[in-house]
RNA sequence: GGGCGGUUACCCAAGUGGCCAAAGGGGGCUGACUGUAAAUCAGCUGGCGUUGCCUUCGGCGGUUCGAAUCCGUCACCGCCCA
């Protein structure tokens, strides 16, 4: 058995950056993960620590990593890390973090996206010490007896009191029951995973207190529960999900995932550089300090978190080439290296080749865009949608700054 | 089961007979500028054969010269009562 880092040091890695919105609250867990520590290494039983990831759609993004990064460091402390994946609480849909009930999922969209959800997940984690779980395993064999039992712990209350519920509630919007119910199977993952510590994002603090109540209800010991902020999405101000399209995906190619921390706002950098970066709180300071004072330039560090995310995510030799393409197209307004072909058929006007290739999704765009002087054939702004297009030799159509088309002759 | 209110474009939301392809905001797109796809400013954002025409305001059917707006009916949602 390998030798543990001592307790101190343990607990100074594994509180970083932990956000649990009270510092009583803090305080508490803080203890109490001391004291699961303390008993591991007396007893040399790593300490079980999970997290649950829904998979609503086929593919993790940034937002994800702020937990997985997280449940990393549990696995380098030596601690058994356990990937929950919620194939039956997708189905309920997880109220926590929405205005509104989500759309509910069919078991097969859900085992589907289950499948990618993994693959991505070991960029990150180990997969030869990760525990996988599907909670579907356990949660669909619950009795009603069993679910009335959980039940009879909650009050409405305790329900409506979040935010979240108690918006809606006043708005009149629908409030449904079985949303009442994802707190509640949430939980219930801890109790049957006897989790020492569940990690979420601070919209899972509720839940995460349901596996508490649950496992002392079992009679076990309740899980320690620590919360990450949330890390904002591409806009700069709402919380990065799929379904706000906000997303940088860690599957996405290099060019995209640069260029999308390219286009975060400045004010949301400090967030990611915290969040989904491996710097040091030291050297993120040290960043945040040169921002401050006008010594380093925003574009700079922008550029710098691009780099460090496609690094972490495509691999160290993929930051090159998708920093030479975006300061190619975006900085030296060139064009890109690869450009799709497509090739004419026939001698159409320049609007119908804009539709037909898939470019734009309308010759009403495909003028409008023409009218604002966004459309360029090698180089030369064309102002004529009616210009039939004749071209002896290949072409490179551009649609405003990122659409690039190699027109073909036939 | 009864009463009342609601359903508008990608989202939120105004509009209660003609001036409505429909205010405003968000999001998205384009341009200028630049430090990048940041910030700021400006424009665009149903479709098409684009000085005009066509199709939209939950569905269907009416009234009217004319309906997102009025009436009937169906569906769905919310609230109150049971």
């Amino acid at each position: 058995m390998s030798q543990r880092k001592p307790i101190e040091e343990q607990i100074a890695i594994l509180m970083q950056g932990v956000e649990l919105g009270d510092e009583k609250l803090k305080e508490a867990m803080q203890a109490e993960l001391k004291e699961k520590l303390i008993q591991s290494a007396k007893t040399g039983e790593p300490i079980r620590v999970y997290c649950g990831y829904d998979p609503t759609s086929p593919d993790l993004h940034l937002g994800h990593t702020v937990t997985m990064r997280k449940l990393k460091q549990f696995q380098d402390l030596g601690h058994q890390a356990i990937f929950v994946i919620g194939t039956f609480t997708a189905l309920v849909g997880d109220p926590s973090d929405k205005d509104k009930a989500r759309p509910r999922l069919s078991h097969d969209q859900v085992m589907e996206n289950a499948k990618t959800y993994t693959d991505q997940a070991f960029k990150i984690l180990d997969n030869e010490k990760t525990e996988v779980r599907y909670n579907h395993e356990w949660l669909s064999d619950l009795s009603m007896e069993q679910i009335i039992e959980m039940a009879s712990l909650f009050t409405v209350q305790q329900f409506l009191v979040r935010d979240n519920f108690s918006k809606r509630f006043e708005k009149g919007d629908p409030i449904w029951l079985h949303e009442f119910f994802y707190g509640v199977l949430q939980g219930y993952d801890a109790t049957m995973l006897k989790a020492d510590v569940q990690l979420g994002g601070t919209e899972q603090l509720f839940n995460l207190l349901a596996g508490r109540k649950l496992q002392e209800a079992m009679g076990l010991r309740p899980q320690v529960a620590l919360t990450t902020p949330v890390l904002v999405g591409t806009d700069g101000h709402m919380r990065m999900a799929k379904s706000t399209g906000n997303y940088i995906g860690i599957d996405e190619t290099p060019e995209e995932m640069y260029g999308k921390v390219m286009s975060l706002p400045d004010s949301a950098m400090m967030n990611y550089f915290r969040l989904v970066t491996r710097f040091s709180p030291d050297e993120i300071a040290e960043i945040e300090l040169g921002l401050g004072e006008s010594k380093l330039h925003p574009r700079d560090v922008k550029m710098r978190l691009a780099r460090e995310i496609v690094a972490i995510y495509q691999g160290d030799e993929a930051v090159e080439p998708a920093e030479a393409a975006f300061r190619r197209v975006f900085q030296e307004h060139e064009d890109p290296e690869e450009i799709p072909e497509y090739s004419i058929s026939s001698a159409g006007t320049i609007v119908d080749v804009m539709v037909d290739s898939g470019l734009v999704s309308s010759r009403s765009e495909a003028r409008r865009l023409i009218k604002q002087n966004g459309v360029r054939l090698d180089g030369d702004l064309l102002d004529d949608a009616n210009m039939a297009l004749d071209i002896k030799q290949p072409a490179i159509l551009k649609v405003g700054k990122r659409r690039f088309l190699r027109l073909m002759p036939e």
